[in-house]
Order: structure tokens, then C-alpha cells, then sequence
DNA sequence: TTATATAGGATTAAAAGACTCCTTTTTATC
DNA sequence: GATAAAAAGGAGTCTTTTAATCCTATATAA
């Protein structure tokens, strides 16, 4: 498992989302230019966090993205396997003709456990809990970070 | 973090290793063919073995592999670290210039935690222990399995 | 000296990753 | 109903990584 460029993305997205007043229709383009995200790219991700029930996409005018899940229903498993589709560490678990060692094999069952352990640490961050740290959304502090970075 | 095809045969390799008389040299197209790696890839992997002073390569005619560390010496980490590099499960760890945000952002932590958590269960899992399980290595095991794939 | 082995640089083919483009469709508002 | 704003979604591109392989050179036991 690798936390892909749309992975982060991803993140981001629904971190911007969760700071956002519950139900707000927010524009794409708002979300892409606050979390540095490009806008297109933006919108592929958008499709896969919606089919996997985490935010609702509104077409037409005044159209955008707004969050259906509560953040503290949401976890970060949910929005990087939404993207990146189920962790695995390794092609021996994910396709075991990759590997023609049964699955009872001693090196199996740690890759076994490390996959568990890395899921449960994700699965128990909730948004709700990564929004108390503010310095991951705050407007200002964006703001300011992207004003620095232009020199 | 995802183990590649290298990295699964690296562990493959030492695990065979692991399983002969200590100190003992072996070819590497036993290694090869016993653990299913194609020889010349193999070849550039030992290297990285070698580099990373797990095991030492011998030339000219009767030459090949010796481990040089005991296998209670030995993690799974050393051995993927050693064809992999240090292993990150995303950008922003590595690279923190991939991403704005400043390294005490929550999302941060938890990556951070899960990193450290991954590489501890394969720190602790030496080769000592994972030989324990014969299934991995016994020679006629391994051919059983051959036979039952030519059909 | 010869046969047996590995070294190591170059190269290649396939897959994955990271996006962008562009035409169509949807929808609020005038 | 027309218009403009906004997303849908399929196709395409460029880059990087992965997974090897080839081939010439070098090392070494017998």
C-alpha cells in the first residue's frame, strides 16, 4: 500500500469538506484551489468518494460537492480506500497465484498482521478527530502558506 | 509502502538461505529455481543483500550465496528495507516539500503511526522464527508444489 | 587454460500514476 | 425558453516505476 498523489487528494478534499458548515454545497473549484488540488483531477476523485456513499455531487449551476457522512462517521480507511481501493501489502494476499506458497506460510502471517494493524490505525482516525487540529484546514493558515510559497 | 515483486523475492531468497547449513555458499541458480526467481533478476537483487550485509556473493566457478548473518539476526524488515529502501506509506513523510502543510498537521500523525507500527511487526519477525514453519522452504514441499502446477 | 559463475551497465516492455482535454449533460436563474 | 455555470465521463498523454533481460567483462576452482 502507497499513498497515492489521488489518495491525498482525497484527504484533502474531505478535510476541506468536514470544516465546511454540514450540508453547504461547496463548489469544486473552491475545494481544488484551498487544498491545492487540480480542479480535474479533483473531479475523478469526487466520482469515487460518491460511489462510496461519502459525499454527494451536485450537478447543474450552483452545483459542487457537498459531505452526506458525519466527520466523526467518517475515517481516514474509508476516504484512502475509497481512492486507492482495499489496502494490501502485497500481491501474495491480494492474488495468492502471485505466490504459490499456501497461505499458511509463517512470512504470510505477518504480512497478514501489518495489514490489520495499518487498517485498524486508520480506520480509527476519524475526521471529526483530525479537524481538531486546525492547522490542516484554517483558511488563514492556508492562505498564508500559499502566500509564502510564491516567494 | 508495497512489497514488490524484488522484495518478495528478496525475502524468498534469504528464507531459502536461512534454510542451509550456515555458512555454506550456494548457487544462485539453486536459489533460483528452488524459490521460483528469475536467475538474473535474482542476481541484481543479491546485490542489494550484499550492500545491505545480509548476505555475501562469492565468484568464479563454485561461487554464489552465503548468508552472513544468523537468521535469528535477520528481520524482514532488513530484507525489504534492502531492495525497497526505507519504507514510507506516502509522499508527504518522505517529501515533505509534496506537500504545504507543516509536518504537525494531524493526518500527519496518524501516517506517522502507521508507518512505525508497520515497521515494527517486520523488525520483529526474524528469519529464526519464520523458519519455524517448513512450509516456506522444505525442498519437497517446494517441488510438490511444481509438480502441481504443470498441471 | 578452461569451464563455471557472478558483475554490472544498458535496454526494454508493460503497468501504474498523475493528470489534461473536450464534448455532453444538468440545473438555477433571468 | 435561453443562458450561463458547473459537473460527467470517455479518451488521451506524459512520466515514473516495475520487472525483467541481454550482453560483455571479470573472477576463480580445478
Amino acid at each position: 500500500m502507497r499513498l497515492t498523489r489521488a489518495g491525498e487528494y482525497a484527504v484533502r478534499c474531505v478535510l476541506y469538506l468536514c470544516g465546511q458548515d454540514r450540508g453547504l454545497i461547496v463548489p469544486r473549484r473552491e475545494v481544488a484551489q484551498s487544498m491545492e488540488i487540480p480542479e480535474q483531477f479533483l473531479g475523478k476523485i469526487a466520482q469515487q468518494l460518491a460511489r462510496a456513499g461519502i459525499l454527494e455531487i451536485v450537478q447543474g449551476a450552483k452545483g459542487g460537492l457537498r459531505l452526506v457522512v458525519a466527520p466523526d462517521q467518517v475515517t481516514l480507511l474509508d476516504v484512502v480506500e475509497a481512492v486507492i481501493g482495499e489496502i494490501f501489502l502485497n500481491d501474495c494476499l491480494l492474488r495468492s497465484s502471485s505466490c504459490s506458497r499456501v497461505n499458511s506460510c509463517a512470512v504470510h502471517q505477518v504480512w497478514l498482521k501489518a495489514r490489520a494493524q495499518l487498517r485498524e490505525t486508520l480506520a480509527s482516525a476519524t475526521f471529526a478527530e483530525l479537524l481538531k487540529d486546525k492547522v490542516c484546514v484554517d483558511p488563514e493558515f492556508l492562505a498564508q502558506q500559499r502566500l509564502e510559497e510564491l516567494r
